[in-house]
DNA sequence: GGCGGGCGTTGATCCATATCAATATTGGCG
DNA sequence: CGCCAATATTGATATGGATCAACGCCCGCC
């Protein structure tokens, strides 16, 4: 279980590398935090990331009840957070790829009050906070991104509200495979092929379903020619049927 | 229409006036924003505040798609936001009672994405987002507060996602009228009884609900002797049988 | 190479809540 | 004061998706 450094590519020297790669030489950078700091001021962002050891599939990130000090950037992988209630039942609450901040919910706590879990390997940037809230104080445009940030995570919240509110469940796997392939492309990938990184199980407790359901869903996108599916790869065939394909006409 | 001014406190003497009441005299200020700002450095809050006239029933205070500049600070009455969604169905994304701030989802884009309105006879404190961001580069507590109520709109969010994925229609409405009872008490009033702001359908399209199903759980609550209900008035009698009555063994 | 356990699919049945319909009740306004 | 429209309640029925059940598959591990 103290392998986890293995699978790098950074030698397993040591366990924490503090500084392997800085945020101008990432490929990331355009999406990520320093894309709101000028060039001459990327060096100060830098000094304050921290590079960990990658993550295992599995492995926690941090957990709720955690000591809040950090936000952390997605390099590589993905993960999701999920939050588990009084009387027990788990609720993912958010999933989390490249160039993405995770862990913003607990900056009003000191605590965390989720748990960040690895869905597959995978690397990120630490950002101790109160460093951040320092250099936010003498970068104004990363103060006005972060504040950003936070606003374009209580927006996608508010849709995510919507969806659970109003829709069926169809268009709420619907939406969330347009979600992850406008997040691919954001990347320079592919919006139309990917795989996923999470499971049936995940992709259902997100959207408020049962597994059951979603693979129904599948099973029935992939009939009506709008999505080819093969275990976690999937390809996007027809946008239009997989939004309102079912209400719009399109029936059989 | 134009007689708002009419129903206030303010003289009527010209439509809007700007500095009515200082936050130091408002009895808000320990639950709104000053209480991140240093008595010495209110002024400086207070100078960019601008307060409105009244809003009326049913007048919106911004709409989607206006341009974002402000963010508002409810001082009396009650907003709800709103967003329509392309095929034109509403979604009541969330209720502001006074001390709250609305309008936080506009940052990031430049627009506002819902609707603004007032649900029953409403002054705000328009704080220009720009000049609250120059005060947040001179004060870092405001700027970490700020940063904590975005944080907190955040959290909030995730429990209303486990709330709609994964709660009864009776779990629903009873986290909302606990969540009604807690800000009731947040500003020094009772947290067992209160008035209701929004109507059934507001309650029902924010949880994702009928509101014929709304209806019937407030008259089984009031049934069960865990609610009294008259009209908009309502008065918590049991706090227990609301939130868990019906599963854990209390049944009839 | 075979075994076991998570993961995924498919089918049958059930139930919580939506929907449809009808009837109060309330509150704003002429 | 009385009317109308919006709001709220109540009942009967319909249904989308949950739940229960069974089985196949893949993959990591022994």
């Amino acid at each position: 279980m103290n392998e986890a450094a293995s699978l790098l590519r950074s030698p397993p020297e040591g366990g924490i590398m503090t500084r392997s790669v800085s945020c101008n030489q990432c490929s990331l950078s355009p999406i990520c935090l320093p894309l709101a700091v000028a060039p001459d001021q990327l060096e100060e962002l830098d000094r304050i990331m921290q590079r960990g050891r990658p993550l295992k599939r599995g492995e926690h990130l941090f957990r709720a009840a955690d000591d809040f000090h950090s936000v952390y950037a997605v390099r590589s992988g993905a993960l999701k957070t999920y939050a588990v209630s009084d009387d027990g039942d788990e609720q993912v609450t958010g999933f989390y790829l490249p160039g993405e901040i995770v862990g913003m919910d607990g900056i009003s706590t000191a605590r965390h009050l989720s748990n960040a879990k690895a869905l597959e390997t995978a690397t990120v940037c630490e950002i101790p906070f109160h460093r951040l809230e320092d250099l936010s104080q003498r970068i104004p445009s990363l103060q006005h991104h972060f504040f950003g940030l936070m606003s374009n995570e209580i927006r996608a919240d508010r849709e995510l509200h919507m969806l659970l509110s109003k829709k069926s469940a169809d268009d709420r796997v619907a939406s969330l495979l347009l979600s992850l392939a406008a997040r691919q492309q954001r990347r320079g990938l592919s919006a139309r092929r990917f795989r996923l990184p999470m499971s049936r199980y995940d992709i259902a407790n997100y959207l408020g379903l049962a597994v059951e359901t979603v693979s129904r869903i599948f099973t029935r996108f992939q009939q009506q020619k709008a999505l080819w599916v093969d275990g976690r790869e999937v390809e996007i065939l027809d946008r239009e049927t997989l939004c309102g394909g079912g209400r719009l006409g399109v029936e059989a």
